[in-house]
Parts: C-alpha cells; structure tokens; sequence
DNA sequence: GACTAAATGACACTGGGTGCCAAAGCAATG
DNA sequence: CATTGCTTTGGCACCCAGTGTCATTTAGTC
C-alpha cells in the first residue's frame, strides 16, 4: 500500500483526486526551484488541488516524493536479473542487469538528473534513499542467492548487494554534476573496477579517471537491445583493458 | 559543533548538567526496551534530569543518539589510515585500516552490539546511518586520493569509499545476530570477498558462509597489537586462501 | 560583591505525520 | 429516480521533532 500502482480497474466509489506521478511532479519542480527544506506538505498539496491529509495518503512521508513509484522499479530490477542467462557469471549478470536497470530514454535523462541530483544532494533525501534501497539491495541478494544456492540473508549474497548499490551510488554522483556523459558507462566501469580493486596503482587509475571525463555517449558503450546480447560475457573485462581500449 | 567533543578545560560559566555519554546510554537502553518511536525526546531528557530543550543542545537530532560522538570515531579512522605504511597496497591498507577501527574491548562488545543492532533495525535509524557514514566515506575517498594522487571527489576514491563501507555494513549485519563470532573476521572476510567477487562459485560462497557461522573468536584472527603488525600485507588473500585455511 | 562567561530552562512556534469521522462522489441495483 | 454500497476525500484534533528567543542560573574572576 505504501507504493500504489495505480490500479487502471477499479470504478467504485469516488474518484481519486490526484496521482503519485502528478504529485511527484510537481513537488520535484518545487524541490529544486526552492529548495527541500523551503518547500511545505501544504504547498505541495495545493498545488496539486489537494488536501494536506490526501497528501499523505499518496506518499508516507514527504521524502518520499522525488522517488516516485519505486517499487515498480525494483520490480523491473528483478526482471532484469531473470533474463540472465544461467551461464553468465554472477557478477558479470548482476553488472549487466544494473546497468540495463538504469538506462532511461535519451529525453528523460535531464529530468532523471534533477531527481537523482536531489536525492543524493539533500541530506534527508539522502537519509531515505538507503532505507528506499533496502529493497533494491534485497533482490540482487536473493539472485545471487539462487544462483549460488545459500540463503539470501546469508553473507555472500547480502555482500554482493550491497556492493552493487555501491556501484550503482558511486557512479550516480559521478554523472549527476556531468551533463553530456553516459551513466551507463558510469555503472559499466565501477562494477569494472570493483573487480580489480586489488590492482589499483596510481597510472592505472588517473587513466580511468581522464578516459570517463572525457568520454561522450558513443554507440559502443551501450548495448543494443535489452538484455538480448551481452556486450560483457566473460565477466573478465578490467580496468586494465578499459585503458588499453582508451590508450590505443 | 554538531559534535561535542566534551572540552575537558573548561571552567566558566554554569557546568554542564549531563553529557553526551549520558544520554546516549539512556536513551539507548529506552530504545532497546521500548522501542524507538515509543520513547520520545521528553523522556530521555526527563530520565537524565534535563529539559527537553536542553537535549536538543547536545544532538541535533533523536535519531543522533544511538551514534554518541561519531565525529570522534571518524578520526580515530583517520588516524589509523595515517599509521599505515606507504608500502601497504592501497586495498589492504584500508583493508586493515577499518579492521582495527572496528576493534572494541571485549568488555564493551555487547553494547556495541545493541548499538549497531539498533542502528541497522530501525527505519529512522538506518535512514540516519547513511548521512552518519558520510564523513566516515569522505576519509576512506581522501586516503584512497592522496595514495593515488587523485581528487578526493573523484570516481576511484569515492568508489573506494563506498565500497569500504559495503565491506563494513555487510560484516556489521552478518555480526549482530551472532554472538560469539568476531566482527574483525567478518570484516576482514568481506574485504577478501570483495577482491574475488568475480570469481565466486557455488563451492567457495558456501564454504565461505560455513566457515564464518562456525569460527569462534580465536587469536588467530586478531592482530596483536594496532596496526605494527600487518597480517595482511601483500594484499592478495584471497577466498581461496580463507577456505584453504579452514579446509585444512 | 560586582562582573563575565557559559549553560540551562521556559515558552512559543513551525512542520511532519496520524487517527478519526463525516461528507463527497460514482456505480449498480431496485 | 431514489436507494444502497463502496471508496476516497477533507477537516479537525492531536502528538512529536526541532528551532528561535530570552530570561535565569551557576560558576570563576577581579
């Protein structure tokens, strides 16, 4: 109840009054035009023709907002993760399904920005986002659980988990202050690196810095489709070969 | 200010009516009794003898509490990042560094248990732990910089952070339900697991979780001293390493 | 004893979040 | 068309977290 998804049935009773995305819209507008803490419940909730009680009953908490229906989109996680081929090796699948999970059409990238910006700008937005990731972390936990056949509380999975959303978050705050580059990249080269974490030596990561600052969105850093092809099959690309494809 | 750091000196001006220390224990214990959203500022401050208003001058938020003076913590971190050898690969170094911040007397493990428990249980607390663990992030992101001679806001060491964090998150949850497990192995084993994430197999992942659930605090898995001493010092232990050790 | 510095306590006020209940609005039924 | 059933809304009262302000307390110092 607490994400609704807008059941499209439903002609009973009295009409709703407003929608999640209607709300969140317009409380992110007064977000980032005035700032969080600037911006009232009651505000919001007026500007939407809504009462302050209404309000509350869309979104549990004012933080809540820029978020939007979240739990859909961990759902789409989860899809992500199920049509990976079984013999992909786990990080490689869990990799590729992040970053599939993260590509947004090319004309919603700047609002996609202004969201993710907030989120991890204002602290408490910041403080809801681990609690919103929970779920998120939880379902690449019970993938790599199946796959490796534990039990998804147990340690390697809850690891991996958390380690993706490291990816995930180091490479958000990386693209959001840098208009014209590619968060898929981004995600790519942090799961990338993560690998190779034990071979960080200063050339090697000065390379890695400059090759991302100065890459555009190019055609070979996306995959096509949607889960079809693997650009990444092997599970053994690493920084060594990201530089090696800059320094040719 | 944020965070007092109890200036011993001191001695104009009417005398403090508590401490941090003070409330922070009480309220933990209310919490821990109570419940979090049952025990409202009102009476932790009345339990320590002080006015509401008061409390507020000592934490800025409720949520502060279960943290005591974190700001401290944070550079006991620092300064065993400091005391690390140059000669340490960067991943061990910090590896090692967080290991021994995470070293509590043995007469203060069960509180810190309730601590941590309580910090990674309750929603509002959880949310906290995040904006909490910025700092914490921020030294990990700077000693990665300077070892790389990077910009501590740069991909690598903000990546390097985050993931350090993992490390730690993961060990802390897989610890508290535990007792009589050593959260030095726990951290020290997520670390190594990190660095061989790519080459987790059902056998090793499951021989890794056997192997934690089961090993008592023992002194090999301590380090004697604080940081003299390097158990790890190449950097390159590894799960097959860990596994071999107990599969012996 | 007057002076100064620092902390406390009381009060008022804002804003987030919740429980409760009457009223609004639409569909189906008769 | 009026009634009934169902769901959502809106208004109200209330609790609690957090903040600004200011007088008051409690020391040490001259």
């Amino acid at each position: 109840m607490t994400e609704n998804h807008e059941t499209p049935d439903r002609a009973l009773g009295r009409p709703r009054a407003t929608t999640h995305d209607v709300l969140a819209e317009i409380g992110v507008e007064l977000f980032t035009r005035l700032g969080y803490e600037n911006v009232s419940v009651q505000q919001i909730a007026e500007a939407a023709g809504v009462s302050r009680r209404t309000f509350f009953r869309y979104f549990p908490t004012k933080a809540d907002l820029p978020w939007g229906d979240f739990g859909r989109e961990v759902e789409r996680l989860r899809g992500e993760l199920a049509l990976m081929p079984d013999d992909i090796p786990l990080m490689a699948a869990v990799r590729q399904a992040v970053v599939d999970f993260n590509r947004v059409p090319p004309d919603a990238v700047d609002q996609h920005r202004a969201r993710l910006g907030l989120i991890l700008t204002e602290p408490e937005l910041i403080a809801r986002s681990l609690v919103k990731f929970l779920d998120w972390r939880r379902v690449i936990a019970e993938f790599t659980a199946r796959r490796l056949d534990l039990d998804p509380t147990s340690f390697v999975p809850e690891l991996v988990g958390e380690v993706a959303l490291s990816a995930a978050v180091a490479a958000y705050r990386q693209w959001i202050p840098s208009p014209d580059t590619d968060l898929s990249t981004f995600i790519d080269t942090a799961f990338a690196a993560i690998v190779d974490l034990d071979r960080l030596e200063q050339g090697v990561a000065a390379q890695l810095t400059a090759h991302l600052s100065t890459t555009p969105v190019h055609a070979s850093a996306r995959t096509p489709a949607h889960g079809q092809q693997h650009r990444i099959t092997t599970g053994t690309a690493t920084l060594h070969e990201e530089n090696a494809d800059e320094t040719r």
